[in-house]
DNA sequence: TGAAAAAGTTGTTGTACAACATAGTTATAA
DNA sequence: TTATAACTATGTTGTACAACAACTTTTTCA
């Protein structure tokens, strides 16, 4: 669904600091060029194996990025959320992508065709060097997900699961209730295990009082002790 | 080890394409901040925790970047040759090295600070270009191997290894060796198992027909069949 | 509002692989 | 040349987790 109605919604540049490197001229040009759009709960933003086009800046709401493995069984690799980018990578690359990305909720967002993404950053070198930060920054996280997706027992990944939704999210001030909520399946999906033995680990975090079960939602009762589960399972 | 003694060897900017885009000036300016380094096996380039300084330029030997998992056992994330730059990822991160890198066999390498890498990347557009596409290339390399290393069964995630090493290094024409000789433990280290379970599954491999066993080499015999456990497991 | 679908829960069973042990084999160096 | 260490090889045992099943609760939407 594309709109061209964004009265009331902060205009692209403003969305992320990555753009604070732009001239008033090409503020503009990218404005002209940026498309509103909406995404219903679940739908497909991109998939694995299609040519990149467009750049997505998401306005509000969170989306996945996933690999789907062996079995149907899905690898959640990250999760984007309101004022980043995302779906890129793969044009720089020159190849199509490796990867899918699907809206856990309604989604706004921003597109751009990729082709102006590129323009502007030929021509703004402070904007090349803030996408090589991004990039780098990435690079490096996914490399130390590695070896915990591979070598903790499942009580370390799952914990490593909500420390990482904790400190992108972060926790409803009042309630201590874990602001992305997912489903069990997503959290196995990012955590590597299947939904039943997230659950039930979940429930093992419960019991042991580290967090509050109260349907979907997840109380956090103590962080710290999670973050040690976290390092040695 | 730092010489200063790189006659008869090719200067930094005609290692890699990636320096094609220099002016000349840039070239000079490069390489009078470019010093010759030797490393020998097993030697130490950077570590995990350390503060990024230079970026390395293979002249010649192979390295590997790992990460020290739990109970000493290492993942392997990539390996570096000839031609090839690195240890530049975190400092345009902004922070420490998450990986380690050290030399599987004797290495000559250029080093160049990284301050020195930034300003030219600063003031040459094209060459921030370049840097974005490789750094784009290593994130889908890794986004993709996540699901084969915690997916995949022993004898998939083996086979990928090996297709990996016969892309990245090649075989001997003649012989059918594989170039890229690795310890049991290193490859182990690279497909996510016990060094037992490598060696146990070359073994399966050797009977199989897929390649020859001889002692440290490894001769490939049946690309096309390894390429197909690697998908099938 | 009520039926169907989706998500969540819990228990059981089977197996892939790590951990460990032991021994043979090949490099390294004194 | 021999001693010591590092690497390679193979068998055994234990266990962490996937796979599956059956059942309950919540959500969706007609």
């Amino acid at each position: 669904m594309v709109k061209n109605l964004t009265k009331g919604l902060k205009p692209i540049d403003e969305m992320s600091d990555i753009w604070s490197a732009l001239t008033h001229e090409e503020r503009m040009y990218l404005r002209e060029n940026t498309k509103y759009q909406e995404f219903k709960k679940g739908e497909m933003i991109y998939c694995e194996g299609e040519m990149p086009e467009f750049l997505y800046c998401v306005i509000s709401g969170k989306i996945k990025i996933f690999k789907n493995g062996i079995g149907g069984r899905q690898q959640i690799l990250r999760f984007i959320k309101e004022g980043e980018n995302f779906a890129f990578r793969a044009y720089f690359a020159g190849g199509t992508y490796v990867t899918s990305a699907t809206s856990l909720e309604s989604v706004k967002a921003y597109s751009v065709p990729l082709t102006v993404i590129r323009q502007i950053l030929e021509s703004n070198n402070k904007l090349a060097m803030a996408f090589i930060k991004h990039l780098s920054a990435d690079l490096g996280d996914i490399d130390s997900r590695i070896v915990s997706l591979t070598q903790k027992h499942i009580r370390g990944r799952l914990a490593e699961a909500l420390v990482i939704l904790i400190d992108a999210y972060g926790v409803e001030k009042e309630t201590g209730y874990l602001k992305g909520a997912l489903s069990r399946e997503d959290l196995a999906g990012f955590a590597n295990m299947t939904a039943s033995n997230a659950i039930r680990t979940l429930a093992a975090f419960d019991s042991e009082g580290l967090i509050a079960i109260e349907g979907k939602k997840i109380k956090v009762l103590n962080e710290s002790q999670l973050r040690k589960v976290c390092l040695l399972g």
